[in-house]
DNA sequence: TCTGGGGTCCTAGGACCC
DNA sequence: TCTGGGGTCCTAGGACCC
């Protein structure tokens, strides 16, 4: 199983347990046991949805992405905290530094962050014995628990989707293990949605073919997949319905493409000249972010989101790529005048301008 | 129960060029 | 007139993930 040009015969796979509702009772120990459901501003009375709920907010059938509302419904009990970025962005931080500093086999390990409280991790280059990979993730959920105070679960895998995969069947504080010669016992007789890149679209997609199974669909033609699911995404399923790698442990940094802010109005905009000024506004924010990190922007994109809750995007290259903020909310304007007339006569619900960057020197 | 905000990548059609 | 074919860029939308 061991691919010899990156030696990395294991995967393993951090993923935090409720980590936003953690991160808050960390540091409110006195919500400790109580229903905890972090989202929007925290006020369930208005639009907005859940991010994470505790666990003792689960069990009343709240979970992410249901409206605010309806948790507040389901549990009316619960603790109610809006989502604090720059908390959780700390945090993550705390966890990565405390994942970074291991070393597995006498190397460091090598770490690819997924995002705020997951992680892939993998044996460094030139590593040493390692031994039985359960004790290691038993070391790495203690590591990280000793340093951040937070818990987490942990897959082990001989690729990284097995292992992501894994995470999952043991929550929360667990240790699972997914590899080539588990896969078809383990997953073979499970719906598609069961893989990481499979969502209900693509499920139904599949289940039109007569793919229902993670088997079916390891088994199906490539050919078939691929007219019916395109050239790049047909194939990758295949693989995917295999267990197969999307490649090596990486730590190489990740380098954003591209940024942008969106705003669902707590009361839908009716007034032009407001919308307006919101766009404006939403392209003032990006800007500051683009210029966080001294990029410029090559192409603006706009979301409009209609009442009741339809979607359209407009979207330009710039004649050459800008930082200026007139320039960009003017760019980020005109594109309202590429929507349909009937439909700016509409109230909009919510707006988001996107600015794609420029790569770095040297692409990404 | 009216459905967030931050992203990524893929697809398909048309424009445009050779 | 009934008509090529490839390549690349631009744009709108879709799907997915955390």
């Amino acid at each position: 199983m061991s691919d010899p040009a990156t030696d990395q015969p294991w995967v393993l796979h951090v993923d935090l347990d409720q980590f936003l509702a953690a991160v808050e009772v960390l540091r409110h120990p006195e919500l400790t046991g109580l229903p905890v459901v972090v989202g929007g501003r925290g006020d369930p009375t208005e639009r907005g949805v859940v991010s994470t709920a505790s666990y003792e907010a689960r069990a009343f059938g709240v979970g992410s992405g249901m409206p605010l509302r309806l948790a507040a419904r389901k549990c009316p009990d619960a603790v109610f905290l809006p989502v604090d970025n720059d908390a959780y962005d700390a945090a993550s931080a705390g966890v990565m530094a405390s994942l970074r500093g291991l070393e597995w086999g006498g190397v460091p390990v090598v770490l690819e962050v997924l995002g705020w409280d997951e992680a892939f991790l993998a044996a460094g280059p030139g590593h040493g014995e390692l031994g039985d990979p359960r004790e290691f993730a038993a070391h790495v959920h203690d590591a990280v628990l000793a340093v951040t105070g937070l818990h987490c679960s942990v897959g082990i895998g001989d690729t990284k989707v097995r292992a992501k995969i894994a995470t999952d069947f043991d929550k929360p504080q667990g240790i699972s293990q997914l590899t080539g010669d588990t896969w078809f016992a383990v997953m073979g007789e499970r719906p598609t949605t069961a893989l990481w890149g499979v969502g209900a679209k693509t499920a139904k997609k599949l289940a039109a073919l007569g793919i229902d199974t993670v088997a079916q669909l390891a088994a199906a033609d490539v050919d078939v997949l691929a007219a019916e699911l395109g050239p790049t995404m047909g194939p990758w399923y295949r693989r995917l319905g295999r267990g197969a790698d999307t490649g090596p442990v990486d730590a190489t940094p990740w380098v954003p493409r591209a940024h942008g802010r969106e705003e669902t109005f707590q009361a839908d905009l009716l007034d032009p000249a407001a919308v307006d000024e919101a766009v404006r506004a939403l392209t003032r924010r990006v800007v500051e972010d683009i210029d966080r990190e001294g990029r410029l922007a090559a192409r603006v994109g706009l979301k409009v989101r209609l009442r009741p809750f339809s979607t359209v995007s407009r979207s330009l290259t710039l004649p050459a790529p800008t930082n200026d903020p007139t320039a960009l909310a003017d760019a980020a304007v005109s594109l309202l005048d590429r929507l349909d007339p009937r439909d700016r006569e509409r109230p909009v619900r919510l707006l988001g301008v996107r600015l794609e960057m420029v790569p770095p020197e040297g692409g990404y």
